[in-house]
DNA sequence: TTCAACGTGATG
DNA sequence: CATCACGTTGAA
């Protein structure tokens, strides 16, 4: 049980810069590992922390220099951008960007889709009727629109549809979905699976898997990557996830995602009928 | 394969 | 309720 906690003072150190600053500025505890982990700040896949553009964009090829960084950690004051590829033609890079989306979209929103993903995805299964009659609204038009983050962006307008009163298209108004097929969620609004089947997208492997997660509610959850814990990047050393870290396998308390604190069931609201 | 971390049951 | 411990998942 209480094994030794010799490591409590050593860490003090960090534990207290990180207090102090919370602009990170910790030029010497970078790099820590060996199961004393520290410094690294979350999983890779959160180091790319999906900010609110990733949730929505998706894409983080950053060809257009619509570099902008929200919530981002920005640990290093000026990120050199590396340079950027060659551009092939729009239409590949629309497509393999479609790809991606779809693959991290079903990755890192735990199988929900984000509606302006929703949207390009349907539209890429050819349903784009289906979600707007007239082939406006959200600011996607027409297949080049794909092409940039920037109409994503644009659509994220969803991540700020709060809630159901501020959804564009009045739900049992002219919303050509049904809303059962959407999960409201506090991040946004989300295509459930059955939409997705309709895509016929589910015929991605995941999808599979994601739906039955997201009804059993099984799925490892991740972190939002955004919240405050989230955004934190040093483990205190000192709380008992982190003492315990060689059995308890949890991360720091400090670094907990509040997402992740709450119970599941409660972050994911299910609007049927 | 390794490592970080989530889920969950057991325990105090 | 907090903590511990283990199994497991998911990413690198």
């Amino acid at each position: 049980m209480s094994s030794g906690r010799s490591e409590g003072s050593r860490d003090r150190t960090a534990e207290a810069l990180e207090r102090s600053s919370c602009s990170e500025d910790v030029p010497v505890i970078e790099r820590r590992n060996r199961s004393g982990i520290i410094s690294e700040p979350l999983s890779k896949s959160l180091k790319r922390s999906r900010t609110l553009s990733q949730y929505t964009a998706a894409c983080p090829t950053n060809t257009n220099g619509h570099a902008h960084h929200n919530g981002e950690t920005k640990s290093h004051p000026a990120k050199p951008q590396p340079p950027p590829q060659p551009q092939p033609t729009v239409s590949a890079l629309a497509a393999a960007k479609l790809d991606r989306t779809l693959e991290q979209v079903l990755e890192g929103q735990n199988g929900l889709l984000h509606f302006a993903q929703a949207a390009v995805l349907l539209k890429r299964a050819g349903m784009e009727h289906m979600l707007l009659p007239g082939g406006m609204g959200m600011g996607m038009g027409g297949s080049d629109s794909i092409s940039g983050a920037n109409d994503l962006e644009g659509a994220s307008a969803a991540d700020s549809i709060g809630g159901i009163a501020d959804f564009p298209y009045g739900v049992g108004g002219g919303f050509p979905f049904n809303p059962g097929l959407f999960i409201m969620t506090p991040a946004g609004v989300f295509l459930a699976d059955s939409a997705l089947h309709m895509a016929g997208l589910a015929e991605y492997p995941a999808q599979s898997e994601l739906a039955s997660a997201i009804n059993s509610g099984k799925k490892k959850r991740k972190r939002c990557g955004m919240c405050q814990p989230c955004r934190r990047r040093i483990n205190c050393e000192t709380c008992s996830s982190c003492r315990n870290r060689k059995t308890g396998h949890q991360i720091c308390k400090f670094r907990k995602c509040d997402e992740l604190k709450k119970k599941p069931s409660a972050t994911l609201e299910v609007r049927v009928q």
